[in-house]
DNA sequence: GAGATGTAGATATTTTTATATCCATATAAT
DNA sequence: ATTATATGGATATAAAAATATCTACATCTC
């Protein structure tokens, strides 16, 4: 019996379904609700209870036998599998629309993550600031990473430059990167990439359309 | 044997993979390239090779028993599939920050995506044109639904509007929507609902971070 | 207090998806 | 021509995920 016991291998789809929990328990919670049945989220995310079920059980979070789950404590449960319970620092790269949209984006407080720094090349954008984030040009990002400790960057920059700011990100040390770029990017073992990729749900639709 | 022997329901992973290779081919197709195999498009894709050849396999990509795939057959193959080959008019609701950065991605006119208008609420934005797309008021989709014979609609109204609209939607007679607000919709049956949750992606990236 | 009810917990089963293995064959090198 | 090689095709295996089934028990109703 080793330490590492308790990685237990949670499921992608367990993991990506978790937010949408989190979203109806904050939604109870500040109702002032403290108790929550598997069926009841059923109902609200059209998730088989079953599977609400094992999912919440795969995280340990804290239930009653007979009255369900405590809405407080399997939030804290999620927040502190995801790491959402304190804040990881973040930066962007590429300030463009989809840049500026997310940056516009205030609910990644709630996700754990704090966007505090953009960056763009394009002179009309570097220097001012796009929903209170400053945008610094991409020349100064290895400066400003080590000097706000920037652990996680998001690219939003155009596919053609997407591998080389990575290259440039793997060299400042950055171990996560959420890419929006529609590129497969190339990174040494040990870095996380989050492939983000708008196509793959307009083709799920477009396939579940031609088949009905 | 009925004719719809045919539906050997494709998975939709195999789905969710089919852009990640029509954006090498399409690369690969404008150098000139008439032939490509399993391990090539692995090479570029970081798709295992037997995942990509029973993919293509499964929607029936004319092949080449030794030489690999005709990277012009693949193509209309996965276009054929996804029904990219002619273009469907959508319209966004929701001219916000990120409706905006879809109406500038250039890239949907080879995803089978024409989107030929917008709506809004906000004053100063109905009237006004976003890359090219006139931005309606969202009391007219009715009738320029009706006028346009739009097919598909892009969500990307804060979530708590996201209901009502879809409920508008429905009325109208729209079938397929792409939702990008982070609440699941209620719709009637033989509507398709495709759910973009940024969230899942983060949470996914965050688990990794945290279990390495 | 007794029983009905709905819930989590644990286990088992089924389905889906990914991966491996072997084979026939077209191509390229010799 | 001959051989080596890399490929798609087909089948088999393994892994992952979803679904079902049963049990024990806390809460509610009467």
């Amino acid at each position: 019996m080793s330490l590492f016991s308790k990685k237990k291998s949670i499921s992608v789809q367990t993991i990506r379904r978790l937010p949408q929990y989190l979203r109806v328990l904050y939604d109870w919670h500040g109702y002032g609700r403290e108790l929550a049945s598997s069926t009841e989220l059923a109902q609200e995310t059209q998730i088989p209870p079953i599977v609400i079920k094992k999912d919440l059980q795969a995280i340990g979070a804290p239930s009653k036998m007979r009255a369900g789950f405590k809405i407080k404590g399997t939030i804290s449960a999620i927040e502190n599998f995801l790491g959402w319970d304190n804040l990881n620092k973040a930066f962007l790269v590429g300030a463009g629309h989809l840049g500026a949209a997310l940056l516009g984006f205030s609910g990644f407080k709630n996700h754990g993550l704090e966007i505090v720094a953009a960056f763009d090349t394009h002179p009309e954008r570097v220097g001012n600031e796009i929903h209170g984030v400053h945008v610094y040009h991409t020349a100064q990002l290895k400066s400003i990473i080590e000097d706000k400790k920037l652990k996680i960057a998001v690219l939003t920059v155009p596919g053609p430059a997407a591998q080389g700011i990575t290259d440039t990100l793997v060299a400042c040390g950055i171990k996560a990167i959420w890419n929006f770029a529609p590129v497969k990017l190339a990174v040494p073992k040990g870095v996380v990439v989050q492939q983000e990729d708008i196509a793959s749900g307009l083709a799920e639709l477009c396939a579940c359309l031609k088949t009905k």
